[in-house]
DNA sequence: TTTTTTTATTTGTCTGACATTTAAAAGTCT
DNA sequence: AGACTTTTAAATGTCAGACAAATAAAAAAA
């Protein structure tokens, strides 16, 4: 693990990068103990601080957790799916947030990925896993639920649709999506009218899961997106000219 | 912007989130200039090193960039596509490579997406996109193509058509999924025989979408997935009994 | 043997200082 | 007056040394 002399700027990026290096090539393995702050600072030849500087920048990639005490320090952190998760919705919300990508390419991705998930889901889900649809869709015909009660238990029904494809590395995908997109669904105020249609096209994937008919859960899938874009078109105008 | 004094650990970790919160939310916008140093410590009570710390942390996760200088400081950065893939990539790939996943299920992911990118790619992809795609196939039948470039234009190969849905979303959520199964399938050792049956598959891909045959994508991408599968399945077999 | 106290190690934080970079301000020359 | 050079101020980057707090192991006491 050696850093270049000859770029003198950012040790800390660089030796930040070294270790991140030695974790991804598996130099490091999960839970190995890192030397201590000050034996790094000496293997470096850099001051503690630049050395603790450096070990931030991996503790805000969850690549490693640190320790107090005696036999305390950094440890190399296994990455959970949890952390993915939240680094994944993270970073998706920004891209959202900053106008890097539009609201209708982001609908597009994540119902794109979702169809995906479905597919898998109408072979494999559980029972548990459907009954959680059906509460979620009971709920959303509640009257007088705030829209964000709304929009949460929206969620929460695609979560366990997409929890069903029973594949991690697809539910840590989409849940960035899905909840990047969360604050701009809830600016979509609903009216009983629209409830009513999204929660027709819910029980109709819930339905459809049920049989285990795999295009039906497709098609309905797409038409709650059309659904769900004539929404965002229809407020977006609206704001344009409020009248 | 406040921190909460009950908890006196961790306070770079405080600070770092009270910034990343002001950044999500919209109170700091793109490009706007946070406070000095030294009057982000006055504000939070704390000392420099602190504040750096945390401002390390955002560093890490592009969501602010430094500068040095008279005019200089820490502005909020526009997160781009760049930024996001290689963080996807390497929080992909660290899931994988921490056995947290199988190889079957990260297969299963990715051409779960990729499928549902190549629907959207047989419609919208461009004739530049499409000649990649072909110079990389005539690549792959090189003879004494290594295996690392093989690998390196099947990648290519798979970007291309990712591409081509021109979705950034898709195609940023994709490249972690691919580029993290690199390795692992430079490990697949690819013998004259697999690399036939993988150019030929590749082939049938590039036909069905200069058609635009939809279905046809479908069901050759499906192909090639099983038969990566199956080389995986065939290299782990003989690692178990290495005859 | 069990409990308590001490001790050593390590991270967390602070203070103060100097180096380096950078742009603007001030000064100088034509 | 205008163009070039020098100075200066502000900001980040880095360092050294110190103390606080947490923690587990070792030592001491019951």
């Amino acid at each position: 693990m050696k850093i270049d002399p000859r770029k003198p700027a950012d040790l800390s990026a660089q030796i930040a990068q070294a270790i991140r290096d030695a974790i991804v090539s598996g130099e490091l393995i999960v839970d190995e103990r890192l030397p201590s702050e000050a034996e790094l600072a000496d293997q470096f030849e850099v001051s503690r601080p630049t050395v603790r500087e450096a070990l931030k920048r991996l503790a805000a990639q969850s690549l490693i957790r640190t320790q107090r005490g005696a036999t305390g320090g950094a440890f190399v952190n296994r990455l959970s799916f949890e952390d993915a998760y939240s680094q994944q919705i993270t970073t998706s919300t920004l891209l959202l947030s900053m106008n890097t990508v539009s609201f209708d390419t982001a609908c597009e991705a994540r119902y794109a990925l979702e169809r995906a998930c479905a597919r898998l889901s109408s072979e494999r889900r559980t029972a548990d896993q459907l009954a959680t649809m059906r509460a979620e869709i009971f709920r959303q015909a509640q009257p007088g639920l705030t829209d964000e009660a709304f929009c949460a238990s929206d969620v929460a029904f695609h979560r366990a649709l997409v929890d069903g494809a029973r594949n991690p590395v697809l539910s840590y995908q989409l849940a960035g999506a899905v909840e990047a997109m969360q604050p701009l669904m809830n600016m979509i105020t609903f009216t009983a009218r629209s409830r009513e249609e999204i929660i027709s096209l819910h029980t109709q994937i819930a339905d459809a899961l049920e049989r285990g008919d795999v295009e039906e859960v497709d098609d309905s899938l797409l038409r709650l997106e059309k659904y769900t874009r004539k929404l965002a078109r229809d407020v977006a105008e609206k704001k344009r000219k409020p009248a």
